[in-house]
DNA sequence: GTCTATAAGCAGATAGAC
DNA sequence: GTCTATCTGCTTATAGAC
């Protein structure tokens, strides 16, 4: 039998802490946000916050995967599905007011030296990501090695257009590179092809 | 006159809010790493955190400059100089046991909607980073647009490379980074020169 | 300027009634 | 399964002695 009393938990904290972060969400604002009672909490993660916060973040890590395989599908080509997400990104940033649920450099940031759970599961989330670039460049018949850099590229250019758009409260950066990303990820570029020669 | 125990808060809080973030980091522990007493942090920093925060960001955010600074004059050329500063970051993570103090990411993501202060700080923080690399780039007589997009780029790729390789705790992506740099910031590229036709 | 004792409030977590 | 009252400990901040 499936209550949602859980699944109402895990989205309010899945919003709260990507965008404030871990440590800044207390329980008593998931629960207010939540319209339920302290115990009931407890009752579905008896192991507190930690426990939830994992759950929440697999939620996050879900629904972002998903987004990215429905635009990369959509798309006539991987260039423009990935130019299309970082589109979406930036809509989503602006239509939420700043208050999206993007990305999960935060968590990673803010747990990678205390808690060893939660920081695998960013490893796990970014690795996730990673091949589903990965797969989409290999469509176009790059070198393993080249398509598994460029999807590298990709996360590290995404999260960190996300990170300036979010503190310079303007979603230009997103935008920015977007238009761009052609004379980044060049695919007809000699040195790629010669990658690991 | 100038004490030092002031600057011992400085140091001490720089390092624990970069590496744990802001709200993470209590005072009691910055006290307890600073050896010194409560009464005098609140006597250099009225404001408290807060105040506290924002002085550390600075110290942080100029250390970061001086090091790019440093690596570029040395460097022969601007591209050899980004890649060496890559590498410098991957040392430094390791020599350091990932607790370096090498961006401001983890501090912006916490505080952009939540402290107009702090944020401000990191904005500026990041857009100074920025000129940095664009005036190096301007030295290869590329378009000023051009050069700005890909200083740009430049912030974004280092920020992301940082915190995966965190997450991760393996500093592998910001190595292949640096050795694939030439891949991604191409001044011979075509669709460059004609940037903003 | 330096230091300690303490305030006031909030955090995460729990016990136990219903 | 649901809910409330409460515990314990920690947080930032302050008052005031020296």
């Amino acid at each position: 039998m499936k209550t949602n009393t859980k699944d109402i938990f895990i989205d309010t904290a899945s919003s709260l802490f990507a965008n404030q972060g871990y440590h800044a969400t207390g329980i008593s604002e998931i629960l207010k946000k939540s319209n339920a009672p302290k115990g009931s909490l407890y009752y579905y993660f008896p192991q507190g916050k930690e426990q939830l916060a994992q759950e929440a973040l697999q939620k996050t890590a879900e629904k972002i995967s998903t987004e990215i395989l429905d635009v990369l599908a959509k798309a006539s080509t991987p260039l423009e599905g990935l130019q299309q997400h970082l589109i979406y990104i930036a809509q989503k940033i602006e239509k939420d007011l700043f208050q999206p649920n993007v990305s999960i450099s935060l968590i990673a940031l803010e747990t990678f030296s205390s808690n060893e759970i939660i920081r695998l599961e960013c490893e796990r989330t970014f690795q996730q990501i990673q091949n589903i670039y990965k797969n989409s460049f290999l469509k176009m018949d790059l070198h393993e090695e080249y398509a598994n850099f460029l999807a590298m590229t990709m996360v590290m250019l995404t999260e960190g257009a996300i990170t300036l758009s979010l503190t310079k409260k303007n979603t230009q950066p997103l935008h920015q590179l977007a238009n761009n990303l052609p004379l980044l990820i060049n695919f007809n570029n000699l040195l790629g092809e010669n990658y690991a020669k």
